[in-house]
DNA sequence: GATGAATGAGAGTTCATTCAT
DNA sequence: TATGAATGAACTCTCATTCAT
């Protein structure tokens, strides 16, 4: 029962240490969410970092090796999210089409609701041009999302489309609505586009339906 | 006679005057362009462009503002480039579905025969997030852009198309097709996506034929 | 009685804790030793000596008081090292011509033999610049070593050397067998100097014994 | 002529520039050297050498590459010194011991006059240890000085010592001059040792003439 | 027009030291 | 005693921009 103890007195130590370093990467992360929201990436600098996270500039090198790292980490998080969304969508029990179009409107909702999400996106995809590890990161997502659009278009269209068009179909999927969040970031005032990515999918959707 | 020559001589030197601005622009610029493809804007040294242009520091200032303007200038030639695509490809006498395959497969092409066009794209247009001429410069764009493609989906689709689904086409034709060249800047080794851009749009033309 | 007991047990107390604490200091200064000798002084983080002595970063200020105290325990210890072996050298039955031969040929052996020790050295007495400690341990050693050698001199000239003579030949000694360790340490690849500095140190005291 | 006038200007030009460039790096050479001597290599901050140089930040490092190189440099210069001094020595028609006599007085006159030459030198030769340039530039100096050395002690001794003993006696006489320096810059007050030096070296002359 | 030396306000990162636990 | 997370002042070097020539 001493054994017990120690034991768990040594795992409690570990978790508060475990938590209290995730809490911090946290604080970091957050602070670096909306400083690099702000300012963009270059235009950050670590003190701003550090001004926002009300930590010392020692602490977020304690935790974090260098700015790019933060970036790695943001965008490591930022599609572990994405990646998230889309697997509780296939989960649920619906037909593929109503599946699609739901994930097009959350999707779009998300944008709506979060207006500071698609620059701050941007910013940081753009990094991977760069870094490398974003640009794996961003790839291995690509690569899941892409899997998942397939099997929910193969579902849709009845099993009786080419393969080819499917993938085809999942890559177009894919572009538009990352071309939408683009659009969202680079235009002066996106205006009536609130609904229309929902309908954009829809009809993607009908088109891979129709037979020729 | 006097005042003529007078004129004939000045306009000859401003003539002069002026080819020679333009040139030393170009060359400025098409050295900013190849450096800006390698090292990216931010990672380009102002003393980079100098070596790859040939002119000495003064002259890149002399010619140009700043560093910003000259992303602004390279922003504003991509768009007008692409502007001029798109009026000549309206010009065509072609049925509009060709028309609209015919662009695909001329974006595809000059995305798979110019690797670096995606990522110095990407690079430049996120700075639009920090330089409000460069969003300026898409955002007009973008809206001749979807006007063009409107108007080429109002004939695709033989005028009963009802109008908001030929904007969400539109929109998302746009959308498509950007965010097809962001995953080729960002995905690490795109690969059998050559063909699938064309194909994308005609499914999604297709989508809009097709009544529900 | 209970007193005694009391204080038997404190000094107990008392030696173990001396024990420890000289051991936790020996530790230290080894970690500190070879790092120093790898890294040098500058060169060197507090992180270093902790991950080489396995202590904490917190033990370590436990036992000193800044990195500097460490630099000058290391010069204490080194000169300290260095007395003693003058001392035992001192009380060698011998006549003191064979008495500094055997001293110089010791110093080579202990330079051939250790090589990282002339650079370790050179690097800590810098330091004397700035460390009024440092310098103060050298200058300390270097009387005690000056009076040493004038001594066996002294004995070695039979008695018939003036005295300012037998202060500038220790002077001399002493300054030869530092630079000798001095060029040691700074020369690229030292060749064919190991049994020179017996030899140097002969021919100086066959010049001080012969009369002009 | 008009091109040789055209020459002339050219040479004229590049001679303007060559010289403001060797003022310019002399101004920084300067700064560093008073800087360095107060405060050492590790204690003086650019910033410091900035002030002391009048000159800006930027400017320092249009000159030098780096705080390290600036030390490289004056190194060098500080060795190019010491050969030209030894080579006009050599020059000098006199009998080779009173050559070295001359030599030795001259070094003891030269750190007695300028009392910082001696810490300064040890400060920036210990960085050889990390500095590879500074380690090369002190190896080929000290060839050369013990090349001239043997040259003088092979005259002095009259033709009759043997070659080793030769080449032991000049490793002997650098080694003695050089930590005779070494204890000028270590010790807290040197005293009495004005006259030392040369005395040492006669001494150390007077041994190798005589035959055992 | 053209040159390139000069400017100087930062930038990211380091690291000796401290202190709550 | 011992730990290691936290501090923050300093540091070297960069680079867009200017301006005397």
């Amino acid at each position: 029962m001493g054994r017990t103890q120690g034991q768990e007195a040594l795992t409690g130590t570990d978790e508060r240490n475990a938590a209290r370093l995730s809490a911090r990467r946290a604080q970091i992360l957050d602070a670096a969410t909306s400083v690099f929201a702000d300012l963009g990436y270059h235009g950050s600098r670590m003190d701003d970092i550090v001004r926002a996270s009300g930590l010392s500039k020692g602490a977020i090198y304690w935790y974090f090796k260098s700015k790019e790292e933060i970036a790695v980490e943001l965008v490591r998080q930022l599609l572990h999210g994405e990646e998230e969304a889309l697997a509780s969508e296939e989960r649920a029990e619906q037909d593929p089409g109503a599946r699609l179009s739901a994930m097009a409107d959350d999707f779009a909702r998300s944008l709506w609701e979060n207006p500071a999400r698609a620059p701050l996106a941007l910013e940081l995809l753009s990094l991977g041009q760069r870094i490398p590890a974003i640009k794996q990161h961003f790839t291995d997502y690509h690569a899941t999302y892409i899997a998942a659009l397939s099997g929910l278009l193969r579902a849709a269209s009845g099993g009786n489309a080419p393969e080819r068009e499917i993938t085809a179909g999942a890559l177009a999927l894919a572009a538009m609505v990352d071309g939408w969040a683009l659009h969202e970031a680079l235009i002066a005032s996106p205006s009536g586009r609130r609904e229309g990515l929902g309908e954009a999918v829809a009809i993607l959707v009908k088109g891979l339906r129709s037979r020729s």
